[in-house]
DNA sequence: TGTTAGCACTCTATGTTGTTGAGTGCTAAT
DNA sequence: ATTAGCACTCAACAACATAGAGTGCTAACA
């Protein structure tokens, strides 16, 4: 693959991105200044062609980037492309200003993720590491009617209400809720489920309704671990993308962002420990998805892989500002959460 | 408005909100037997036209009904479809099975809603009366980490991570937590403000950072009010309407969908106090959503209007059937939050 | 007087055909 | 190795023709 012939792949490729327009010879010669004639880049397309780095959609037509040829592109020719001075400001401004929990920064990332890039973003809720017991609560609510709440150590909170026998003050409560939480200072799900259920019953067994309410929400709250959702930002922004003129095209879009699973698939799937990851066309395992491309990366959290965001859009793909967008936010989301867990040390 | 030319309105109006097609005077003698020719049926349809009722797409295609017309099919020709006894039970099982929280409830209303109708449901969260203070709990998470709780007295819970100056103990937060109960139990915003305030700093002043963020929790979930929000569900779903065949209707329908605030004012608006509101097309208020038509009906809790829920479509709307699972579903939903706050009594 | 058959007319939707222009591949000259 | 020239291909577009659905009107009929 000599030096020219990457030029006019290059040349083709980010044509091609920029217009969504089969790109002709007589193009590249005129907009990317190469020196030759349009008839020497035919015959290098013609090689190129061959190579099997881009197609013909008609004998009449230019050429269009395979996906070979983007996947070429992608390893070999691109610059990645960082975030201007000011897209960053905006990022950190809008985390700072408009972000107090954490779903709201999960739902943040995805609208950012999209909002950069014009493409769908996909973000995965952390797995929040531990999920040990950590406090429990019941609060008298009504005469008859008590609230249990569940506080994990990663700061997740449950809470459920629950009928509750005649007879209860709401001292009771409070004396129910001390013992129950010197109980279980600390312990995990094992812990609770071999010794401490039956010594704790055996205690305050007169109180056996409320504690088959508790136990019941403390084993949820442990099983649940946030149980993996994803969050779409920007499905509607994809549309204007040309690939989208068509109804058919964008019905069965829309059909894929409607199967969660799949996508959590997709995204938990495709990234590894730690780096960008590019998947193209076919290279995608799902197949209901092979016409697009992901751009997926992870996100630490404590050092350990806890969750990953993910840009879905057409193979026509501004790759080189993708995966600047896609890396700069991994990076600044687990800081943010970091930040958030750990607690905002000034 | 004679009886035949009811019968004919009628018809009109079925056959296209079943196939989306201009109806012509043939299809109508023989599809719905009224044992007149289609001469006498197009006198029938020009008087009909002539009255607003009906209208003409083009010189040479069949009719289609007109706003005015529809509004007649609901006032005076419609029945209302009550759901199916399958129907029914399915809803029941539903949130027998699957729903365990408020939100899950909202979110569950609004996909039941779609899948019933075929068009897009629109569900506010409820303003859940009150909302007085209960309880407030700190709990000690890392040595300089705390999270604040607070519980309002109808079931909503907010919480939040705070740092925590060092040589705070986990008894002492429990103090703090106590005494705060005392002070704060039942107490509404102004109590706060106005009184309670001050006489809590002086007695626990010396934690003065700690109080500072609990009462800013404190605040902000007296003002919060559960923000009115809203949930859609099937926008997608809708897509498979005939009207959708057209790339731009498709682009400017999900584009009124992302503003929230519009479709907010939309159902807040248009619900009274009671029963079951229609709009169509231009009877709706909000200009740039003048081609659709709204079913909105109040639900309610303790008595009073609490939310709304409403479907938006076509104005070439299944009106009798949606108005009836519109009707079932806020009947229902009243039911089932008003078991899931007040308790699930046997 | 209300109903109906018959018919001319209208207009969209669909199919056919011709034309244009972008783009190629090949060849021969440089 | 590069390039100009040229014949060829094919999608896209426009112009035109055709078919058919549906109407409104008129005149005959019960």
């Amino acid at each position: 693959m000599d030096d020219r012939k990457q030029k006019v792949l290059l040349a083709i490729i980010q044509d091609y991105v920029a217009t969504a327009e089969p790109v002709g010879s007589r193009t590249i010669a005129k907009k990317y200044k190469l020196g030759v004639s349009p008839a020497t880049i035919r015959n290098e397309m013609a090689d190129l062609e061959d190579q099997g780095f881009i197609e013909q959609p008609h004998a009449s037509a230019g050429r269009i980037p395979s996906e070979r040829g983007y996947r070429y592109y992608v390893d070999y020719l691109m610059i990645k492309q960082e975030l201007t001075r000011k897209e960053e400001d905006m990022i950190r401004r809008e985390y700072e200003t408009k972000v107090k929990e954490i779903g709201q920064v999960i739902q943040m990332t995805s609208q950012l993720l999209s909002q950069l890039t014009c493409y769908t973003a996909m973000v995965l809720t952390p797995r929040l590491g531990s999920s040990n017991f950590k406090h429990i609560q019941l609060v008298s609510m009504h005469p008859t009617q008590a609230m249990i709440i569940v506080v994990m150590d990663n700061g997740v909170v449950h809470n459920r209400m629950t009928e509750m026998p005649e007879g209860i003050s709401a001292s009771d409560m409070e004396t129910l809720s001390r013992v129950l939480n010197a109980k279980l200072q600390g312990a995990t799900i094992e812990d609770i489920k071999r010794t401490l259920l039956k010594e704790i019953y055996s205690e305050l067994g007169k109180h056996r309704r409320i504690l088959d309410m508790a136990m019941e929400l403390i084993q949820d709250s442990l099983a649940l671990r946030t149980g993996d959702k994803i969050y779409l930002g920007g499905v509607f922004n994809m549309l204007n993308q040309p690939e989208f003129h068509d109804v058919e095209k964008i019905k069965t879009m829309l059909s894929i962002m409607e199967q969660e699973k799949l996508l959590c698939d997709l995204l938990a799937g495709e990234s590894r420990e730690e780096g960008v990851t590019v998947r193209i066309g076919n290279e995608i395992k799902q197949r209901s998805i092979r016409d697009y491309s992901v751009v997926a990366a992870p996100y630490v959290l404590g050092g350990r892989k806890a969750g990953s965001v993910g840009v879905l859009g057409p193979t026509r793909m501004e790759y080189a500002k993708v995966i600047g967008v896609v890396d700069f936010m991994t990076r600044n989301l687990s800081q943010v959460l970091e930040r958030m867990i750990q607690g905002r040390g000034k």
